[in-house]
DNA sequence: ATCGTTCATCGTAATTTGACGATTTATGCG
DNA sequence: CGCATAAATCGTCAAATTACGATGAACGAT
């Protein structure tokens, strides 16, 4: 089996290393998992999410807010409520990312 | 725009749910993210991978140990060298589970 | 103007992560 | 048998993450 061939050719482009990496980490957590799954056949969900995550509504909140903040989903204030939704675009930039490594 | 329509039929599955947690989570840093680059186009790479980085030798080590433990790299130990190289078919498990998210 | 609802934010504590240098381990070679 | 080498592991520290309850802010309705 070959090793080390050919590392010179290596270019690597950091913002895109970055990019993947936010995504990664703002998905990397059960609780965000199951908020995107959720969101994924349901457009706009106030905080009937806390209900589906068995967690206190403060820790709720906060998981959405890094989701949002990653772009992964989207926020719509209609005061008391907020209506989120997922923005399928971010999964397929993670997708098309993740392309590049190794995937289909 | 609607709301809080049929959350009654969603369907939550831990186990993939975790899964794609764990997926997500290693993937989450830049160095990883680098690793995965490099290692998506040459097998078998010692610890050149370490200059390709800037960080300490232990450091590298750490990461390659993260991506290991995920299933996202294989290690091929022949001492003192050990041979790193990327496992294609846990990126594409990781696109299919996005995929069910939103994902094409 | 007050109240109730919904969500965000704050303060805090426990745990995990990321990084480093130093050390240990496990070979192959002279 | 020692030695050199490559990688893993250990110990440590700072910083980030996760979680919670409590509080605060913004609006609609009474």
């Amino acid at each position: 089996m070959k090793c080390l061939q050919s590392l010179a050719d290596f270019q690597f482009n950091e913002t895109e290393e970055k990019e993947l990496a936010a995504y990664a980490k703002a998905i990397g957590h059960p609780a965000r998992v199951r908020l995107l799954r959720i969101l994924a056949g349901r457009v706009c969900l106030g905080s009937d999410l806390v209900g589906q995550l068995g967690l206190a509504q403060s820790t709720v909140s906060e998981h959405l807010r890094i989701l949002r903040e990653a772009g992964l989903v989207h926020a719509e204030v209609k005061h008391p409520k907020t209506c989120f939704s997922l923005r399928p675009e971010a999964i397929q930039r993670v997708q098309q990312l993740l392309a590049d490594i190794g995937g289909v």
